[in-house]
RNA sequence: GUGGGUGUAGCUCAAUUGGUUAGAGCGCUGGACUGUGGAUCCAGAGGCUGAGGGUUCAAGUCCCUUCACUCACCCCA
C-alpha cells in the first residue's frame, strides 16, 4: 500500500512554523482593524455562477483553474478562488450597504486554483481580502495602500516595490483596446506566437512578454494611461499625488494588469524583489461596476488581496521569548498518581505545565524535558512524597532547591511574575 | 496544459570507467552513569537505492516507461 499523501500543491503548516504564522495574521488583524476593517468569515464554496459572473467566464481561473463539483440535488459549487466574489456576496445578501455609508471588510482563509504549483504557487493557498465599499474618492485607494504598506513596515519587510496603473472605465477602455487590438493586428506577423494569440483574448497581456522582439515592437504601442477619459486620469493623478504626499514611492506600470475582470480606474500589485517568478505578494485595485453586475446598487468598491505563503517566505521576525512552563518528573507510581493532580491544580492556577507519563529513569526523564525545552522542572519520588516537598529545578541555570509542596505554586507565580 | 532538473536511512548527503555485504554525519534507542539534563565515548535499530520493465556475467550507476518532488512557461496572491 502506497503512503497517502497530500494532493499536489497542498501543504501542511506544521507546529514548528504556526507560531510563526499566527504572529504574522496578529499584526495584520491588528493593523487592519486599526484602520477600521472588521473581519467578515466567508464561506470556503460558493455557486459557481458567482465566480463566473464576476471574475470573468473567460478569465483563467474561470475556465480552468477552479475546483468545481455538484452536490446531490445537481448544483454546481466551486471552491472559491478568490475572496472578493463572496464578500460582494455577502455584503448584498445581507444589506450591508444600509446604515454606514460605506463597509469596511477584511477576512482571511484558504483559496483555491487548480495550477500547476511552483515556488510561491499553491493550489490551496492563503488570502487576507480587504474591500471597502461604498467610496469612490481617488484618497480612499491611497489611504487603503497606505495601510497596507503600513501593514509591511510593521511585519518588517523590505525589499518591496509598489506598482501602479490605471484600467480607465467603461467609458475610455472599450475605445483604447480597440486602439491596441488595431496597432497589434497592424503588426500581427511581427509578434510570437504567445502574443498573436494574447492580441486576441486579452490584448493588454502581450505587455507581459518577455520576448526581446516583442518588447521592441511594443514601444511604440499604445499606453493605457495616454488614453484614459478626463474623469480617469483626473482619479488617477489625485491618487499618484496622495500616495507621493503620504511618502510612498511607487512606480508606474502601464504594462500591470489584472487577471480579473472586474477591475477599473486603479490597479496595484506590490512585489518583492526577493522572490522567484511568483513576486507579487499583494494585488489589487477599485471595482466600481462589480456590486452592481451581481445585482445591487450601484456601489463603488476598492480592494486587494495578500499571498500569505508568499508573505510568510519574506519574514524574519525576531525570535520571542519562550513562555515559561514545567515538565514535572515522577518518579514511581505513586507519585504517578500524585503528579497527575498537581499537573491539573498546576493548571487551574494559570500555569503551564506537562508530565512524563513514561516510567523511566530520573535521567531519561530529565533529557526529555531537555529536548523539549522546559524552563522549569519539578521532581517528585518517594523521598519526597515521604517528606511532603517537591523539588524545582531550574534548567537553564543547573540549580534546584526543594520545597514545601503547599509553598509550590506561590513560589511559581512570583519568579514567573518577576521575571516578565 | 508545455518544458527543464532531481529521486539512495527520519533529515542532509556519499558510493571510482557498471564490479563483492549500499556508507557517513545529524537525529533516534540503549549503555558507560541504580535519584539528576546539556558534554564525551561505546553499541544498536533503521534501506525492495520512488515504482515497473530492458541491456549485461554483473545495475544505486546505462536505456525505456511511469510516478513523485522541484523550477520555469502560462497565469496569479
Amino acid at each position: 500500500m502506497p503512503q497517502i499523501k497530500a494532493p499536489k500543491g497542498v501543504a501542511d503548516i506544521l507546529p514548528a512554523q504556526v507560531r510563526d504564522w499566527q504572529r504574522m495574521e496578529r499584526i495584520i488583524r491588528r493593523t487592519l482593524e486599526a484602520a477600521g476593517f472588521a473581519e467578515i468569515r466567508l464561506p470556503i464554496f460558493e455557486v459557481t455562477e458567482l465566480f463566473a459572473r464576476s471574475i470573468g467566464a473567460e478569465t483563467d481561473i474561470v475556465s480552468k483553474e477552479m475546483y468545481t463539483f455538484q452536490d446531490r440535488g445537481g448544483r454546481t459549487f466551486s471552491l472559491r478562488p478568490e475572496g472578493t466574489a463572496g464578500a460582494v456576496r455577502a455584503y448584498l445578501e445581507h444589506r450591508l450597504y444600509h446604515g454606514a455609508s460605506d463597509c469596511r471588510l477584511y477576512y482571511l482563509g484558504p483559496m483555491f486554483r487548480a495550477e500547476r504549483p511552483q515556488a510561491g504557487r499553491f493550489r490551496q493557498f492563503n488570502q487576507v481580502g480587504v474591500e471597502v465599499f461604498g467610496l469612490s474618492e481617488p484618497g480612499v485607494d491611497a489611504e487603503v495602500i497606505a495601510v497596507l504598506m503600513e501593514m509591511f513596515t510593521r511585519l518588517g519587510l523590505a525589499g518591496l516595490r509598489l506598482d501602479l496603473n490605471s484600467l480607465g472605465c467603461p467609458e475610455c477602455r472599450p475605445g483604447y483596446l480597440r486602439q491596441l487590438q488595431c496597432f497589434l493586428e497592424a503588426k500581427r506577423l511581427l509578434l510570437c506566437t504567445d502574443c498573436q494569440r494574447r492580441a486576441e483574448i486579452n490584448p493588454q497581456r502581450v505587455f507581459d512578454c518577455k520576448q526581446p522582439g516583442c518588447q521592441g515592437i511594443l514601444e511604440d504601442a499604445p499606453k493605457s494611461p495616454d488614453s484614459l477619459c478626463a474623469a480617469c486620469r483626473d482619479h488617477f493623478r489625485r491618487v499618484c499625488d496622495c500616495l507621493e504626499q503620504l511618502g510612498y514611492a511607487y512606480q508606474l506600470n502601464s504594462r500591470l494588469v489584472r487577471g480579473l475582470d472586474y477591475y477599473n480606474r486603479t490597479a496595484f500589485e506590490i512585489v518583492s524583489l526577493k522572490l522567484g517568478a511568483q513576486n507579487a505578494i499583494a494585488g489589487g485595485g477599485r471595482y466600481d461596476g462589480l456590486v452592481e453586475l451581481l445585482g445591487g446598487p450601484s456601489t463603488p468598491a476598492f480592494g486587494y488581496a495578500i499571498g500569505l505563503e508568499r508573505l510568510n517566505m519574506l519574514l524574519q521576525l525576531p525570535s520571542e521569548p519562550v513562555q515559561p512552563w514545567i515538565y514535572l518528573v515522577l518518579l514511581g507510581d505513586e507519585a504517578k498518581r500524585q503528579g497527575l493532580l498537581l499537573l491539573q491544580e498546576l493548571r487551574k492556577a494559570g500555569l503551564s505545565a506537562q508530565m512524563g507519563h513514561q516510567n523511566k529513569s530520573l535521567k531519561k526523564q530529565l533529557q526529555h524535558a531537555n529536548k523539549l525545552e522546559a524552563p522549569w522542572v519539578l521532581i517528585l519520588g518517594e523521598d519526597e512524597l515521604a517528606a511532603g516537598n517537591v523539588i524545582l529545578r531550574d534548567m537553564r541555570q543547573g540549580t534546584q532547591e526543594e520545597l514545601l509542596q503547599e509553598q509550590l505554586i506561590g513560589k511559581l507565580k512570583g519568579i514567573w511574575t518577576t521575571k516578565s
